[in-house]
DNA sequence: CTGTTAGCGCCTTCAC
DNA sequence: GTGAAGGCGCTAACAG
């Protein structure tokens, strides 16, 4: 059996809670008796259990950040946002995949009171669990998504402004005929892209086609097969607006495939800025999102909340147009 | 105050123990009473306490992925091994950053026995810590070191003969000064490489000259560096060899700015295929790790020790060579 | 099927 | 400065 603090105080001849006390630091110890302890602990290689002293703290100093897939291309200059934060604050972050929906490690982790406080960046996480999970005490902040909850801040991107601003750039750039490729029809972000482009359609007096919008789910793959689609109908737009880079990069691929070239034969924009996208050929035009100050921003709301302090419970940030090569001139 | 599961009991009007047979689903409790706990629980809006029950378990049922730095472009497929199988064994996966060295919350799950096992592919952790932390029943994989302990396990790719693989490629292709643009001292895998460019050389009958080793630490940033060096030496060698594909970006981007072509004037090899290699110009000729094969493998050691088989200490896996455009033909 | 009871390992008053 | 004792929230014998 593992040793316990039970095992160290017997072997240091001292009561537990004064082996308590020297293995924490507690200046109510005296230097011999804490040589001793220290000693006795080393001796029997003890380590403490952290759940024992997180059950007795009714606290556990640490932050969940929960994303639909831990593998995934998922936002690095988020998650620094997240880390940096969490760490300048003194408090451990651990980062669960929602892999599994209902089932998932995330889910347990904000059900299951193991973290004081979580930041959730996942779709496959439904709005339920995220209301059933909410309580007192507990701060959640969404950045993927509108929910009305007493305990849970959102912080989102202006994604009706960025797809705004893509779409406009596009007309701007003498193009009239602009698809759309969607992400999922489930996904709070692609309807914001996608009133952006509308708005920006409308603004201009250019009427909607339902022809020039088809569907992908933000794969690669999907933009892939949406792109060779369009192809496939003969009529190719001027220009083409996918929900992310992701999906555009796989449209590239397809009309390179086709031997359409971008962007003499047709323009394409994508939305997030991913690494890749500067270095693919040609580079991507984009909408970058402030992924970092994102973040940052949701752990600072945690422990605003944490600290019992007022907070706003909604904040947007803007995004910004990148322009790179994949758009006619 | 939150409610604990007596409040349950007692509002359903049962004891503890059946609100816990209840809210457990053990079929050891009738139909009216599961109902009647279940109703109490939701309307006090109880969500149990994770630790408490891991507690009284001594049991946790989730294991640790440390990665030094959680917004790195680590190895998205090896994540991914090491998640199917997690998931697929019913257990819970955590990722942890070793950021922070030993007061990282990595350290903190290790030693505090806050989960059941480790794989750990972080060069900031220390050797000692993961002694320190080693014990009985608690399983380590280490996936990026050499260790000597009854209770750590390692799986390796096999290094040397990738850097041998990288190198003799470069033979063949009619190098003969090959410089090696080595990762940090302390990196195990980093030396491994080195070795294999060592016998490579050897093998073919090419002495080996120090003026062609530099130092990067495996960032992009030091890639660039060493590449001006070398550069600004005046006599640029035939061919390089990066130690990894980041530092082997950052020397594409150097050669770029002085206008020597890759792979005209100079070939360069990489390793690690990283996603970008693809994609990059000239797309890079790499050294392919099986990340997913490693992460699968890592937990696959995880469970059979916790299941108390019998498993070898030491497992290597095999790299190949992935030819591209970044080596003159 | 249900209730009583005894800890899991640790922290923390409270006396001494 | 040190020790005894109670309890954090939950589970699992053990009785009934």
């Amino acid at each position: 059996m593992a040793p316990t603090i039970k095992d160290v105080a017997k072997l240091a001849g001292v009561a537990v809670s004064t082996a308590s006390y020297a293995l924490n630091n507690v200046n109510k110890v005296s230097p011999a008796t804490m040589k001793k302890v220290q000693e006795a602990a080393r001796e029997l290689n003890y380590l403490k259990n952290g759940f024992a002293s997180d059950l007795k703290r009714t606290k556990t100093n640490t932050i969940a950040l929960i994303l639909s897939d831990l593998s995934g291309p998922f936002y690095s200059e988020l998650i620094k946002g997240v880390q940096e934060v969490t760490m300048t604050n003194g408090y451990d972050l651990i980062a669960c995949s929602s892999v599994g929906g209902a089932q998932s490690t995330a889910v347990k982790f904000l059900k299951e009171k193991r973290v004081d406080g979580a930041i959730i960046l996942a779709h496959n996480i439904t709005d339920d669990i995220i209301l059933e999970s909410a309580r007192e005490g507990f701060p959640i902040v969404v950045l993927d998504r509108k929910i009305e909850n007493e305990f849970v801040y959102q912080v989102e991107v202006d994604n009706i402004h960025g797809g705004y601003l893509a779409t406009e750039y596009l007309i701007n750039k003498g193009h009239r005929e602009i698809a759309f490729v969607s992400g999922p029809f489930n996904s709070y972000d692609n309807e914001m892209r996608y009133i952006g482009y509308m708005d920006a359609l409308k603004e201009h007096n250019i009427t909607y086609q339902s022809k020039w919008k088809v569907f992908g789910d933000f794969t690669r793959e999907s933009g892939y097969r949406a792109t060779k689609m369009l192809i496939a109908q003969r009529e190719l737009p001027q220009a083409i607006f996918y929900a992310n880079d992701e999906m555009a990069l796989g449209g590239l691929q397809a009309f390179k495939e086709n031997k359409i070239s971008v962007p003499d034969d047709i323009s394409i924009i994508g939305y997030d800025d991913i690494q890749l996208s500067e270095y693919v050929t040609p580079s991507l035009t984009t909408i970058r999102q402030p992924k970092y100050e994102a973040g940052a921003l949701a752990v600072h709301v945690v422990f605003q909340v944490l600290s019992k302090e007022k907070v706003e419970k909604s904040f947007k940030l803007s995004t910004e147009l990148i322009e790179r090569n994949s758009v006619k001139y």
